[in-house]
DNA sequence: GAGCACTGC
């Protein structure tokens, strides 16, 4: 601990916390931040008028260091010094140091938007630029500016630009802590590879040959076996992914190969869809990458590019999470907090998300009933936002609870929150495993994934939850336990703020509707207004209707089945629109004509410019004398309405017969 | 008939 380099600047930083609300620390790696900051606070006092919070951007992250920090303390975990995961919270009355992930303190400032209970709390990770650790640097500057406030704000980070945060705090203090990291030297090609495997492999033979030992991390974007296993007492050669950024630290490594690309998932909020990409890393991503060589001794970092690229070509820093995802979920919670005068389009975030991110968010919001058509939070939208799930998830739920079949709901939405961890890897083997297997679990009966989903928790169920039964059926135990744990959390949650009674049990009507699943599918129709789609007339394909129309095809792995005459439902929901080889709707549910007529007549009258909420236009001046009806429909165009009409009562007969 | 990086409430 002594030998921490932040250990010597403790008097500086302490006085410059005294005397500023918001101080930026820059420290590499090795600093000593995460474990020490908090402790420092704890030694000046800080911890006598409220708890010292630490959120982490992961759960590994809050757990280890607390650990940490209460051995160093000589204090027993949960005491003194704790950590509050989801379905983990280990404080208690006397935790005065608290390490949490970030999603767990916004979960926790929905009950306290002023954070009282807090005296000081670190942004711990802050390069990171987590959606999470985003929202809370924004309510944090927030709470600042609108309430003289003790609280006390810590923003720590490796490599973050701390000039533009500093900034973004009304030039706050940036202090500068030197990271215990041995030097790297970098390495570049001359040119840029045909092929990025081959170059890497390579490179790696080349190392094995020529330098001392030490092993060799090679940072590439995807699951690619480029070497078998070597035998022992052999240099160790290490393909990852960026999981080897951040979450995952391997002793030993001294030579980094770096390919200088990196697989990522963005969301178009046009046109709702999502896509994998791979995409060119930042300098940021790069120096992190080449840091991981220097951690026990001098290493070398390999880039397999030319310093004109990294130079030239790289963005500075990674694009924030909060440009690159659907903001639906976050924009509901920032609604609830009711901070007064919050106009989400002109709320300040580091980064803001563009305007078009923002107006699909609260196109969402408003088509499934969480903010009316002035952007106001609705009772509707204040539960949605109490419940740790997508927004159309958790206005499922609320639906299912009316329709008596909340039961059914909660195991969808549970499953639904974990199905990346339900089937084991994608390897041939387990692949024809499955397909075996995949003969005695149900099917959906037709209706299709979301069916299925809550069909094999059921029959999971009635195994009494036996794990043998999930290896047998080729679905993940981890992953189904997460499950059950998300199912149960949501119950608790729903319990305590449902309005009315609850329906948790099989209820009778449950019972007389199982077979057609007829109110589960109608809540999920309500949960999923946005995501809605059309079958064409002559084929399988789908149009898409709350976005900008899209051409889309179902996903092979779907469990919708055709009809005696070969052809899909008319009319169908679906839970992501993902763009691979061509755009795919996956995870697919079919609903009633009836159900989706009244959700397309929403869709065609969404007014975003008054959704946004905030004060006024200067144009809607014009507006207020017109009828609330028309206003909140804009301008509408007869001839197209006369259309739409004249669709309406032709799928009402098609769906009739 | 596809194919998926990483987190998290």
């Amino acid at each position: 601990m002594a030998n921490l380099p932040i250990v010597q600047f403790e008097e500086k930083i302490i006085k410059t916390v005294e005397q500023n609300p918001v101080v930026v620390i820059i420290g590499e790696t090795g600093s000593g931040k995460s474990t020490q900051l908090s402790q420092m606070l704890r030694r000046s006092g800080y911890s006598k008028s409220g708890i010292i919070g630490v959120p982490q951007p992961r759960r590994v992250a809050a757990v280890s260091v607390a650990r940490r920090v209460a051995q160093e303390l000589g204090v027993r975990l949960g005491e003194e010094v704790g950590y509050a995961i989801r379905f983990e919270d280990r404080t208690s009355e006397k935790t005065c140091i608290k390490y949490l992930t970030d999603g767990v303190l916004l979960r926790e400032s929905l009950a306290n938007p002023m954070l009282n209970q807090y005296s000081v709390i670190i942004l711990d990770e802050a390069h990171e630029r987590s959606l999470n650790t985003d929202i809370l640097l924004g309510l944090v500057k927030h709470l600042i500016t609108i309430k003289k406030s003790n609280l006390k704000i810590l923003i720590t980070s490796a490599t973050l630009d701390g000039e533009k945060v500093s900034k973004f705090f009304s030039d706050c203090p940036v202090l500068n802590v030197p990271g215990k990291l041995y030097p790297v030297e970098i390495l570049y090609s001359k040119e840029r590879p045909k092929s990025y495997h081959e170059s890497a492999l390579k490179k790696a033979l080349d190392i094995h040959v020529r330098e001392p030992e030490g092993d060799v991390l090679i940072f590439m974007t995807g699951q690619v076996r480029v070497f078998s296993p070597p035998p022992p007492n052999c240099r160790r050669i290490i393909v990852a992914t960026n999981i080897a950024e951040t979450s995952l630290t391997v002793d030993g490594v001294v030579y980094v190969i770096d390919s200088g690309y990196v697989k990522q998932r963005q969301y178009n909020p046009s046109t709702g869809m999502y896509s994998l990409d791979v995409v060119q890393i930042s300098k940021v991503q790069a120096n992190q990458r080449a840091g991981r060589a220097g951690r026990t001794r001098p290493g070398k970092c390999y880039r397999l590019y030319p310093s004109s690229v990294y130079n030239d070509e790289f963005l500075d820093v990674t694009v924030p999470e909060i440009q690159r995802c659907s903001l639906a979920g976050s924009v509901l919670y920032l609604k609830s907090l009711d901070l007064s005068d919050i106009d989400i389009l002109k709320f300040d975030f580091l980064d803001p998300p563009s305007s078009e991110s923002l107006e699909d968010a609260l196109r969402q919001l408003y088509l499934i009933d969480a903010i009316d058509e002035n952007g106001q939070i609705t009772s509707i939208g204040r539960t949605m936002a109490e419940l740790p799930l997508e927004p159309s998830l958790s206005r499922t739920l609320m639906e299912a609870n009316e329709y008596g079949c909340l039961s059914q709901a909660l195991t969808v939405a549970a499953m639904l929150s974990a199905e990346t961890a339900l089937l084991p890897g994608r390897s041939k083997d387990t692949e024809k495993k499955r397909k075996q297997n995949n003969l005695d679990l149900p099917d959906g009966s037709g209706w299709g994934d979301h069916i299925q989903l809550l069909q094999i928790y059921e029959c999971w169920h009635q195994t009494d939850y036996n794990i043998d039964w999930c290896k047998v059926n080729g679905l993940q135990v981890r992953g189904m336990t997460f499950v059950k744990d998300v199912r149960k959390q949501l119950c608790q949650i729903m319990e305590k703020i449902a309005k009315g009674p609850l329906d948790v049990r099989r209820s009778r009507r449950w019972r007389e509707n199982q077979q057609d699943y007829y109110h589960l599918r109608k809540a999920l129709c309500v949960g999923y207004a946005n995501q809605l789609a059309e079958r064409m007339i002559h084929h399988n394909g789908y149009r898409t209707l709350g976005f900008k129309a899209q051409t889309v095809q179902v996903h092979p792995s779907s469990a919708l089945k055709p009809d005696e005459e070969g052809k899909l439902a008319d009319y169908i929901l679906y839970h992501e629109l993902v763009a691979t080889t061509r755009p795919y709707l996956r995870n697919l549910c079919s609903v009633d004509i009836k159900w989706a007529t009244p959700i397309i007549n929403k869709i065609n009258k969404v007014n975003v410019n008054k959704l946004s909420g905030g004060v006024a236009h200067v144009d809607d001046g014009k507006l207020s004398d017109l009828p609330k009806k028309d206003a909140a429909a804009g301008a509408p165009d007869d001839h197209e309405n006369r259309i739409q009409a004249a669709r309406e009562r032709f799928l009402a007969r098609k769906g009739k017969k």
